[in-house]
DNA sequence: CCTACCGATCGGTAGG
DNA sequence: CCTACCGATCGGTAGG
C-alpha cells in the first residue's frame, strides 16, 4: 500500500535515514562523515542536504523513532490492570520486541553520550523511561512479587541492561520470531538461569 | 609504594592514559581530537607524541588493560574445582569486580566497534572471553544446574549483557563495596528478580 | 511547481 | 617538552 511517489526517483528521507543509521552504527556517529555517507548513498554530499538540514538531524530522527517505540509500549503497559509484576513483564517483553523491530534505531539511541543538544534530549527521555521501569519494580516489590534484598533501582537497571545488551548480538532474520527471544529474556530475568531455585 | 620519579615533572604514560581514557569515554574516541586531549592535559599536541606514537596506541593500551583483567579472572576460574555453576558464579562476580576496579578501561573496551586493527584485535579477544563463558554455561547445563529451556549461548550473552551494562550507571565511590554490587548481579542473574520462584 | 540532485568550493580543523 | 608546520579532510553551503 505504498503510494507511488511523484518527482525524480531516488532517495526519500526515509530510505536515506535507513542507510545513514546503518552506517552510523557500523562506524560510529562521530566516525562517519557526510562524505562517507554520500559515497555510500551514491549521491553527492550536497544532495543529502536537500533532505536534512544537518548531520545531527539524522541522529535526532533516529533516536526519536526508537524512543517513540519504547514509550508507546510504556503507555500500553500503564493501561493494563493487574499486578505490577505482570505489567513489568509486559514492559520487558514489549521493549525486546521494539528493540528487535527497530534495531538500528535503538542501537544508535543506546550509544548516545550527551555531547550535543540532540543527544542530551535523548538521554533525558531515556531517564524518563528508566524512572517508569523503576517505579514498576518498586510497586511489584511492595506487592511482594519482587525480591526485596536488592535495591529496586538496581534491579530495574540490571534487567534493562540485559534487554539493551541484545543490540550487541541480535541479528533479525526472516522467520526468527523475536517473541522467542523475548521469552528467553523474561525467563532469565524473572526466574534466573539456575534450575530449581 | 610509588617510586619517586626522576626527571622533569609532568605526565608519565600512566597519568596521561588516565586522562585520555576519561576524555574518550566522555566524548567518544572518534569525537575526541588530540587537540582536545592536549588542552585537557595542559600540554601541546606534540608533547603527547613524546609519550605515544599515535592516538590509536592510547586506545590499545586501554582496551588491553581491561581485557587482561578479565582474562586473569577467567584463568583463576579455570583453576577452580567443583561444579561449573559455581565457577560461573565466580567468573560473573570477578568480572563485576574488574569492571568496577578498571571502570574507564572496561567502558572504552565495551564501546569498541571494530573499524581499525586495534579495535578488531580487541573484539577478537572479547569473543574468546565470550566462548569461555558459553562453555561454562553449557557445562553447568549438562550438570543439571542451568535451565535447559534457553540456549546456552543466549543465556551466557544475557548474563554478561547484564554485567556489562553496569558501565552505563555504576559510579565508584569510597566505601561503596563493589562486592555488594557483584552480590546483587549474581542474585538477579542466578535466581531471577521474582520472589518464591 | 515539485522532488531529487550536481559540480564546485567555503572557512576551519583533523592527526601527525 | 615546544614551535612551526604538512597533506587531507571536516561539516556545511553556494548557484543552477
Amino acid at each position: 500500500m505504498t503510494t507511488p511517489r511523484r518527482g525524480r526517483p531516488g532517495y526519500d528521507l526515509e530510505s536515506l535515514l535507513q542507510v545513514a543509521v546503518k552506517l552510523f552504527n557500523e562506524r560510529g556517529y562521530d566516525g562517519t562523515s557526510m562524505e562517507d555517507l554520500s559515497r555510500k548513498l551514491g549521491i553527492t554530499k550536497s544532495a543529502i542536504y536537500h533532505h536534512v538540514p544537518s548531520k545531527e538531524e539524522l541522529l535526532r530522527l533516529a533516536v526519536d523513532r526508537a524512543l517513540d517505540g519504547l514509550f508507546e509500549v510504556a503507555a500500553e503497559t500503564a493501561r493494563l490492570d493487574g499486578r505490577a509484576i505482570d505489567r513489568l513483564e509486559h514492559l520487558v517483553r514489549g521493549s525486546v520486541l521494539v528493540l528487535a523491530d527497530q534495531l538500528p534505531f535503538v542501537t544508535l539511541l543506546l550509544r548516545v553520550r550527551g555531547n550535543t543538544k540532540v543527544e542530551r534530549a535523548a538521554l533525558t527521555r531515556r531517564r524518563e523511561f528508566d524512572r517508569l521501569v523503576t517505579d514498576l519494580v518498586k510497586q511489584a516489590e511492595a506487592e511482594g512479587d519482587v525480591r526485596p534484598d536488592v535495591d529496586p533501582a538496581v534491579t530495574a537497571r540490571l534487567v534493562f541492561g540485559m534487554v539493551n545488551s541484545l543490540i550487541e548480538w541480535y541479528k533479525p532474520r526472516r522467520g526468527s520470531a523475536a517473541a522467542e527471544l523475548a521469552d528467553a529474556v523474561c525467563k532469565v530475568a524473572f526466574e534466573g538461569l539456575r534450575t530449581g531455585s
